[in-house]
DNA sequence: CCATGCAGTTAACAACTGTTCTCCGTAATT
DNA sequence: AATTACGGAGAACAGTTGTTAACTGCATGG
């Protein structure tokens, strides 16, 4: 238990997430590039000028959104590749694998709503430094779980290349997925859940095949 | 050769594809829900208040240019499936398809990218009408591809239900593809091919054992 | 304990926004 | 030939925007 934070730093990073909570409540209803200075600050209950001390604009802001929204989803992502699966069924672990991770999925969107919206949403949005961090970290986690797939037997005799482009397939699957749940009305959620699992089923079985 | 269209009609119809045109080159740089009613008449080089003659809202733009972007896109998307092979090679025409069309997406990129921009971008994008009309015309996509594969030999014994799931993932992944053209500088346009050509590969190979 | 640093405020700036009302010229209708 | 319908112009409106400058109060480091 180190203070380790000044008050004052403290409070700084406490309004700094204010900005960063409210932007991500004003952006349920528009795009990052329609997102007026003035209109977070007074979302947050402070002056306009108050921003410039933690933002040089609001594409500024819109990075370290990427930073927190992202950084959501790295547990998410991970868990949904690896699936821990408790050794038991000799069965075909597969399709229960794929269920576990679109149910993953589905509860990391009911759980962070906004933060897997505003990633698809800026994915290609109208602001470039934003679209390119979104990539960066996009190609991260690919890159992530490249690594996972390359530990399971499945992926004997795949090249990294190979290897790599599946683990992407599979990344913007889940995003396509997520933003799937998101504009799914609460009834239609199992039928999206039941379409998502049979499109990663599908690819799970191409990847089964790919060589030879 | 009949008038079909009177003087006055067919100038109002100029104008308001002035507006389009002019709407699709603004948003190359930012959303639609940044997009002003005055920023698209001073480009068309009209009176801010000839734009209500046109459309209700930016809102209404928008839709608009949907059935504009997305009507040159479906010539692509069914010549993409059907591929309409010149029948010779009895190796493995699946390829040979994918080669097809994929360079028939890289080139509707280059021929339209401001299309598919407007579509990639909006299609999650801050307008409500605008997202829903472009879910709309996707799902359309989706329902021709789906027929379109129903023909294929491969398909037999597939169920309708099953077809239209490979028929979306079919949809989304050109979106992506397209996208991914888009944003591809040109020397890495080869390289952006070649990972669509091995996903494509990767979802046909799924789809050759998804039976049994 | 005092001087410095810095998060946040207040006031003001020109520029821009969407929308309404009134008007104009002319193609279309009769 | 006279009247109507309508695409577009012009001016004005109240609000909003981003950014600047000079300020205040208080936690911090010497």
């Amino acid at each position: 238990m180190s203070h380790s934070l000044g008050v004052r730093q403290a409070q700084k990073q406490k309004t700094r997430q204010a900005f960063l909570d409210a932007a991500l409540g004003l952006l349920e209803e528009q795009s990052l590039s329609s997102l007026g200075l003035r209109e977070v600050t007074r979302a947050v209950g402070v002056a306009p000028t108050a921003f410039y001390r933690h933002f040089h604009s609001t594409a500024d802001l819109g990075v370290a959104l990427v930073e927190e929204a992202l950084g959501s989803l790295h547990p998410m992502i991970s868990g949904t590749v690896s699936a821990s699966g408790d050794p038991g069924h000799t069965h075909d672990d597969s399709d229960e694998r794929i269920d576990r991770a679109v149910a993953l999925i589905a509860r990391h969107v009911r759980g962070h709503p906004a933060h897997i919206r505003f990633v698809a949403r800026e994915r290609n949005g109208g602001v470039q430094k934003v679209r390119a961090a979104i990539a960066e970290q996009m190609d991260r986690f690919a890159e992530e779980v490249r690594a996972e797939l390359a530990k399971q037997p499945e992926s004997a005799g795949w090249s990294d290349d190979d290897l790599l482009m599946l683990a992407g397939l599979y990344v913007d699957q889940m995003l396509v997925t997520a933003s799937a749940f998101l504009e799914a009305a609460p009834e239609e959620e199992d039928q999206v859940a039941r379409v998502a699992k049979r499109r990663m089923r599908l690819i799970s079985i191409g990847r089964r095949h790919w060589l030879g």
